[in-house]
DNA sequence: GTTCGCACCTGAGCGC
DNA sequence: TGCGCTCAGGTGCGAA
């Protein structure tokens, strides 16, 4: 499933394919992929047609295209992949794909930008641009924090808030208004790599702790985009989490039964939020105090 | 204000 | 073969 890594892939891919471009018309072939966009798909089509594609950018799983033209722009396509969204560049005369979302054909003629959603959690909307914390963003996603990736991102800070926090470390880690980018993936990861088992308190957590987890997931989330950037073409923006690192790198996530690639302790699987956890009993004890 | 549980959604995999 | 159940998971909302 696309996690930021793979966002970012899409973000390069729009940025090399789409920036510059005039959207000549969009077609919305499910409303559920623009709920977020609350006047609807006529007015999210109307909106678009006969504005340019300027850049692509992102903030933890989220990207937008800033827009220009109309209005003078200051207002972005925003969008979110959910678990199964994949944002596609392909000539108009391919077929389309089972669970085509949102067209958007271009003035150029060229090759039209595809949202394709199998499960539909992913999405679509028109958001104003304003200035926040000394970025630009799209206001629907202000309260979302910087990633990782981001080179204002800051560790320290991060660590201090979740130390603040009166949960378990895992659930804090998927907590984009905390760190953004981190999804059930990576925060497994980063928690094998760190060595804490996923329900540790976080008011309980020492501050060396708090910055290897941090740490271990920008590393994880790091090596995981460098094996991503494999999976784009020219004309194909491939978001699709499941190609090549995730079988081979993976430690934790899904290894439920395999040895421990440190101490050869099978990884044990445990309920977690109406999903999983994966851990190492032995490297990543359950702490007394276990917050779940 | 903070924390937690759940609905949303579709297809794969499994057991019967 | 076909049916029904479970699981996967990010986000946002409502309840506590």
């Amino acid at each position: 499933m696309p996690e930021l890594p793979e966002v970012e892939v899409v973000r390069l891919g729009l940025e090399n394919h789409v920036a510059g471009r005039v959207i000549e018309a969009v077609e919305v072939l499910h409303p559920r992929a623009i709920r977020r966009h609350i006047p609807g798909p006529l007015d999210f089509a109307a909106r678009l047609a006969g504005r340019t594609m300027i850049a692509a950018r992102r903030r933890g799983k989220y990207l937008w295209v800033e827009l220009a033209g109309a209005d003078g722009g200051g207002e972005a396509l925003l969008a979110h992949l959910g678990m199964s969204g994949q944002l596609l560049v392909q000539p108009s005369t391919a077929v389309d794909e089972k669970h085509l979302r949102v067209r958007v054909r271009f003035a150029d003629g060229g090759p039209e930008l595809r949202f394709v959603d199998q499960r539909t959690f992913g999405g679509l909307a028109l958001s104003d641009l304003a200035e926040v914390d000394g970025t630009l963003l799209p206001l629907s996603i202000a309260h979302i924090a910087r990633d990782p990736m981001d080179p204002r991102f800051d560790a320290e800070a991060v660590v201090r808030a979740l130390r603040l926090r009166h949960t378990g470390i895992k659930r804090a880690l998927l907590d984009q208004n905390l760190i953004s980018g981190v999804g059930n993936i990576y925060a497994d990861e980063a928690l094998w790599r760190s060595r804490l088992h996923w329900a540790r308190p976080t008011d309980r957590l020492s501050r060396a702790q708090g910055l290897a987890v941090v740490a271990a997931a920008t590393e994880v989330m790091r090596e995981a985009l460098l094996a991503g950037g494999t999976s784009f073409d020219a004309l194909y923006v491939n978001v699709n989490g499941q190609s090549g690192y995730f079988d081979r790198s993976l430690a934790a996530y899904g290894q439920e039964g395999e040895p421990c690639q440190r101490c050869g302790t099978a990884i044990r699987r445990d309920p977690f939020m109406n999903r999983s956890a994966y851990s190492c009993p032995r490297c990543q004890p359950r702490p007394r105090d276990a917050r779940p």
